[in-house]
DNA sequence: GTAACATTCAAACGTTCGTTTGAATCGCCC
DNA sequence: GGGCGATTCAAACGAACGTTTGAATGTTAC
């Protein structure tokens, strides 16, 4: 056999995902049929279910693939934060940046299909499947859990319910920017090409993010004047 | 005929949509089906075809059945901001007041349905159709327009670019926390019986929004560090 | 009462869906 | 080079989909 001609190891496997990636992003889940996968694969229609089971099971090993590394890298980089930071406590920018970090700089992988998984993970937060939902709130749970903490020793002056939920807008604002489109332009006049400057959407984000997240705590007493 | 046997006019029309609402909510558009829907709404199969058409139409008249009031709503509310403050500018927040209000008081409405269409009003911001990002996009278009140029007045130190984008950060924010279903529970340790808080709720998103719209521009720099 | 129109109904239409099947082909070790 | 597990292939499966049809029923006006 020539060197040449040597097959790669799982390509079918990894054609589907990455086919699947791009398709799922463009039409969904429901809408994306296995017989345009297959065929936008170049593989036969029975391979999804030989090498994943079902569509279902194609799905859940779609987010595993992306999303086990990049949880992974944010805790890493959580880790590597607060080990040099030794006793004193983080600034929430720091923290903020460790997150949005990992999903930023995989925008700016377009050949990758990077970009792809983003755009679809920012959808599938508002996934109505069920199963969709769960499988992502199930990946995220360790490493919400450490965001929060970490949030929670740098602003202790935020109680911890207004933390939960400003960390929920920072995820909506987050899930909402990647998820977007170059077909809908809500506001009028958002020039699309500023979209993939990911180095300087880092940095309206940030200073968005920051802003929100430090904000003076509103009035409790709104609870009472209801 | 008895007074008491009169039979609404539109009847069926209104159960459809009533019910769409709801299961396009529960399930989504392509997860619904039309046999679900109208046995659901008790009505015959053919119905949703005799009076809409077809389920696209039906969904194009859900989103106008509420869309147009609530942006008719939303633009009179600016309207008479504008009107009761004169020549003096407006502050940021009562703009954001006069928008997001809208949509809190639908999510008080759970008898009406108007929770309903709330949360699948977040869900199809992010919605792989086109044609329904695109109806959207065009109902939006000018509420979208309109408040625009009022922050753009009310923030003159903001480059309009950063506006545009500021406007879309809270867009997301908003539109995520309105689709956010009861199952996901992102972030660990929230109390989903706030969710229904709306008074409660719209006072941290103000807090978060303003502060976020409010923030030190970043610098322009990254543009070039990059 | 009856003609004209609006609505509802049960049944069927053709299409597409995800999945399964069993044979054919490939890659590799002995 | 023959055997064997892994993979690919064309074909078909039953189910569910949105929609259409034509008759039946309800409603309104004269």
């Amino acid at each position: 056999m020539s060197l040449r001609a040597i097959k790669p190891q799982n390509e079918t496997r990894t054609r589907i995902l990455d086919v699947a990636e791009e398709l799922f992003m463009q039409h969904g889940f429901e809408a994306t049929s296995m017989r345009l996968l297959t065929s936008t694969a170049r593989v036969n229609l029975a391979a999804v279910n030989y090498h994943f089971g079902s569509k279902d099971a194609l799905i859940e090993a779609l987010f595993h693939r992306r999303l086990d590394p990049m949880n992974a890298e944010r805790i890493a980089a959580l880790d590597a934060l607060e080990q040099q930071a030794g006793e004193q406590p983080l600034a929430a920018e720091q923290i903020i940046r460790a997150f949005i970090g990992t999903s930023l700089r995989m925008i700016e992988d377009a050949r990758g299909g990077g970009r792809n998984f983003i755009r679809l993970l920012g959808r599938a937060y508002t996934e109505p499947a069920k199963q969709i939902r769960a499988l992502i709130g199930q990946l995220h749970a360790p490493v919400m859990e450490r965001f929060k903490t970490a949030l929670a020793r740098a602003l202790p002056q935020i109680p911890l319910d207004e933390l939960v939920w400003r960390m929920h807008f920072m995820f909506g604002t987050l899930s909402y920017t990647l998820a977007a489109t170059d077909t809908v332009q809500l506001i009028a006049g958002c020039k699309p090409e500023d979209r993939y400057d990911a180095r300087l959407l880092e940095a309206r984000l940030i200073a968005f993010l920051c802003a929100g997240l430090l904000a003076p705590l509103p009035h409790r007493n709104v609870m009472k004047a209801a």
